[in-house]
DNA sequence: GATTTTAAGTCAGTCATGTTGACATATATT
DNA sequence: AATATATGTCAACATGACTGACTTAAAATC
């Protein structure tokens, strides 16, 4: 009975609870990022290009620099996927007015389209999950993914996540 | 007073709470990526070298064709990591009892060493964030994350990450 | 026992997306 | 006028996915 993974052990339960939650996660981010994927493909774009929609669909007239910033991309990685979607018309660029050397994004109505498209599956499969959980599963679910994110940067996070 | 952003239209907040879901999760994987990513570098391994030692860890004995389903990659792409691991000591095979055509993959000393390190900086956040979050969250944040995963696959996932 | 199926491995080529490093151009700032 | 900043660009490279074709050994079936 002084089994190390019996239950009178709350260490090893401890360490197998954490292990059983990092799993979860990674096959439920998979799932997540699965339908999406899967409309990408029909335009030739890929995962990269989808952050870039979603970002700047959520902060219209977001400047380069600051969706590196969000990104933790090179400008270089930024530049192949942002360059083909101004090109194919997903989205453009104005001049700053006050500082005339920075590059506002908006989604173009073709970008806005899309945009809804690879929100519309994500968050049909969020909603179905946040309806079968619950609402205080849903606050529970936040506070949790909130705390995995690091403190320094959690207050600028949670000014863009929650900006609109 | 119709303005379609007020709190007064429950559909509009319905659709700003599963975007910042969405949005909450990007930042969280991400997050609970780095740390390992940071230590796979020391040892010339990626992303990639990583989900395979850390399911051949759970799962002694997995056979390849167990564990290309549980990645969901092609054998191509996982040969180049598993013989990679193999001949750098971190992962055995040993010929299947029964079917032996099959090969059993287990951690090395090594192996296991390396899984310990990886698994620990993603205990240790996660394991902060729970203890942060308190567990009501911890239950709503596994009822969400299950709920995320497709039900077709939803018995086989669980079964395999309650599986030890 | 011969044939077919299965598990695994391999070779070759391609694509998407990240990296470094060097450099160019326009505009702001000092 | 000199310097710093925002952006863009060229080139080379690494990782980790993909497809397609083929091999080998062992199991399953006929």
């Amino acid at each position: 009975m002084t089994d190390l993974k019996s239950a009178n052990n709350p260490l090893f339960l401890r360490e197998e609870e954490l292990r059983q939650a990092i799993e979860l996660l990674f096959f439920a981010y998979r799932e997540f990022t699965a339908g999406p994927d899967q409309i990408l493909k029909d335009y030739n774009f890929g995962r990269a290009h989808h952050r870039v929609i979603h970002f700047v669909g959520r902060n219209e007239g977001i400047i380069v620099s600051e969706l590196l910033d969000i990104l933790r991309i090179t400008k270089q990685s930024l530049n192949r996927v942002l360059s083909n979607l101004i090109e194919r018309g997903f989205i453009e660029q104005r001049q700053g007015e006050e500082d005339r050397r920075q590059r506002c994004l908006y989604l173009t109505e073709k970008g806005r389209k899309l945009e809804q498209e690879l929100s519309r599956v994500q968050r049909d499969l969020v909603g179905h999950a946040f309806r079968e959980a619950g609402a205080d599963a849903v606050a529970g679910y936040r506070k949790v993914l909130l705390g995995l994110i690091d403190e320094d940067i959690r207050d600028t996070v949670l000014k863009r996540v929650l900006k609109p």
